[in-house]
RNA sequence: GCGGGCGUAACUCAGUUGGUAGAGUGCAACCUUGCCAAGGUUGAUGUCGAGGGUUCGAAUCCCUUCGCCCGCUCCA
């Protein structure tokens, strides 16, 4: 009976149903909006604050092994010299004006050819381009697969729009001269390059009221370096030891060439991240003797002292699933992409996408890496701070070895070095270091989107359903199916008819009695049909109707009962308002 | 960044060759002993995305710009 609306068209009513209810608007529409950023109203701000709770409590508070933090937006530019963001994104870039394909500006090879140019392109389909193109044909390039690869290229840049490569037709050929060398033209599409201009992800800012290029700060593109960065005061002050994690939530900002998909890609942003230091395996093996392997079926239900980083990895892609889970997205909705080997980044082990089905395709939702040691070995460097971790029960294996053990511990670890480039010397000092307990924790990363998590609750929650009344007349309900432990307003509360003072007046004992544990919405205006429609659109899961028999009206026997409506299959009964509170606080804790 | 489409009330959209700004829904108020967008009466709401130009006159034509959507590109 339910009928979702196709996907295409689902997106734009979600759009609308946010904006008209206020769970979503453009920032700074009355000046026009700006690209990439929202903000979120009322019932948005109550979903939103609901959901970081949910991750919150489950992530640090119902754990004994995660501590919180809250770090600043802004921090030290060195984090993200050591972090490599810096080098990464403060590149000169030119762009192919030809296919628009950026290149760093140093790496373009020098080529030689013909320069040749057109006036522009049409195709059959109507569509024209109207600007020059300068291609480098290359040496010993034939001119009619020449021509035919500049049109493939023009036809992908231009979209559907133009129709077919092979109906393109490039207009006013013209072979200007020979070049022998150059690096103005894209090594592979021989496009013309554009101007370089820096090209940086990061946005900046001063700090300080001068303004110079000494003074640049960013702010910050992800929150999980500033939790690298307190990884030491973390431990000296609150008596963890590994295994455990630091959890953090907060904005993180980058200015992404294409904000897109409504709140999917924004350029500010609300990450959740959990950095969940272990022990390296090294340190697992000189402690147990052995690293427990993972193998489909394993038990991860409770971390286990003999765990490498592959298990802990296992156990929170089942955690953050179960998560997912008990807030109304099941495996239905979520997809897995595993990266492979080489998808990674060099210092990543391994690194796993939890996807959501979203209208516009199936999309990240979170990132869950086996990072290594990498970012607290860059921490140490740059900072030249110690921040090793001295584990006491290795130690103490390492103190009963016998200088044998140890010996052959190091071949072993020198034979079984993942990369070859490693030195026996390099080994040994890494096990010197073992040996006194000492060591860099590894980190297993589960880093989610808080505003790309609203956006999956709010499409799952997403639904238009047929209904008919007595009349026979058949009509759409919109409703958000939200999980009640999400959903911004909990209960409706609703005297039946407001013209009637003892009715208002028991209504507004009953939002007096619920208001102290959940949100609530007090609503007398309309029908108390479309009341119930109201909230059914902004996923209210509960409605409390307040009527003559709960005053006593009547045989008497329904006094202080009321009426409970369910959003999801519009059911109604009867409860006595002594138990409203205990029933409503088993839905939504 | 490139190409295409779009921008009119809170939402969805109409608006003819340039001639006083429209509908539906929603919203607000009142009536109703009654429970699934019920019925009735009444009412409010527009920088026609913004700026400039052409014109006696622009939502409509032209230029610029901003935003949204799609494709390409990018995505630590």
């Amino acid at each position: 009976m339910s009928k979702p609306p196709a996907n295409d068209t689902r997106m734009e009513k979600l759009v609308s149903l946010c904006k008209r209810r206020g769970i979503i608007y453009q920032s700074s529409e009355i000046y026009g909006g700006i690209g990439g950023f929202w903000d979120y109203g009322p019932l948005g701000a109550e979903l939103k604050r609901n959901l970081r709770d949910t991750w919150w409590r489950a992530m640090t508070r119902e754990r004994d092994d995660v501590v919180g933090l809250d770090a600043t937006i802004i921090m030290h530019p060195a984090i993200w010299k050591a972090s490599g963001h810096v080098d990464t994104f403060a590149d000169m870039m030119r762009e192919c004006t030809l296919s628009n394909k950026r290149v760093r500006a140093d790496h373009v090879e020098p080529q030689s050819g013909s320069i040749m140019r057109f006036k522009g392109a049409k195709a059959s389909t109507g569509w024209a381009l109207d600007r020059e193109l300068t291609v480098l044909m290359r040496q010993g390039e034939h001119i009619d697969s020449f021509r035919k690869r500049v049109r493939i290229l023009v036809s992908q840049n231009a979209g559907a729009a133009a129709g077919k490569a092979e109906e393109i037709e490039l207009l006013g050929e013209e072979r200007l001269e020979v070049t022998e060398g150059s690096v103005d033209f894209h090594p592979e599409t021989g496009g013309l390059l554009n101007e370089a201009r820096p090209f940086n992800l990061m946005l900046r800012t001063y700090v300080g009221p001068t303004a110079t290029e000494n003074d640049i700060a960013y702010l910050r593109p992800e929150t999980a370096q500033a939790i690298f960065a307190q990884f030491k005061n973390v431990c000296d002050s609150s008596r963890v030891k590994v295994p455990f994690g630091i959890g953090q939530i907060g904005k993180a900002f980058r200015n992404e060439v294409t904000p897109k998909n409504f709140t999917f890609r924004s350029r500010e942003f609300e990450q959740m991240e959990l950095e969940f230091f272990i022990k390296p395996d090294e340190a697992v093996k000189l402690i147990h003797g052995k690293v427990a392997a993972w193998s489909e079926g394993a038990d991860l239900s409770e971390p286990q002292p003999d765990w490498g980083w592959e298990m802990w990895h296992r156990y929170w892609v089942a955690q953050r699933t179960a998560y997912y889970k008990s807030i109304g997205l099941d495996t239905d909705v979520l997809d897995y992409y595993w990266q492979s080997k080489a998808d990674l980044a060099h210092y990543a082990r391994a690194c796993v996408d939890i996807l959501f089905k979203f209208p516009f395709g199936t999309d990240e939702l979170e990132g869950i890496a086996a990072r290594g040691a990498f970012d607290l070995t860059q921490h140490q460097t740059h900072s030249g701070k110690q921040l090793e971790y001295f584990d006491e029960e290795l130690k103490a294996a390492c103190d009963a070895m016998s200088e044998e053990q140890k010996k052959s511990f190091i071949e072993e670890t020198y034979a079984s070095r993942t990369r070859p480039e490693i030195t026996r010397e390099e080994i040994e000092a890494q096990c010197a270091k073992l040996f006194k307990g000492l060591y860099i924790p590894h980190v297993i990363e589960p880093s989610a989107g808080l505003d790309r998590l609203a956006l999956a609750i709010l499409a799952s929650a997403y639904d238009e359903e047929e209904v008919t009344d007595e009349k026979g007349k058949s009509e759409t309900r919109t409703v958000l199916r939200f999980h009640p432990r999400v959903a911004p307003v909990k209960v409706g509360i609703f005297p039946l008819l407001k013209n009637k003072p003892e009715l208002v007046a028991k209504a507004k004992e009953i939002v007096a009695l619920l208001r102290p544990h959940m949100s609530v919405f007090y609503d007398e205006t309309a029908a108390i049909g479309r009341r119930y429609r109201r909230q059914d659109e902004v996923g209210t899961p509960f409605g409390v109707t307040i009527d003559f028999e709960t005053l006593g009206e009547g045989d008497g026997s329904q006094k202080d009962t009321v009426t409970l409506r369910e959003r999801d299959s519009m059911e109604q009964r009867r409860i006595p308002i002594a138990e409203l509170l205990p029933f409503l606080l088993g839905k939504i804790l």
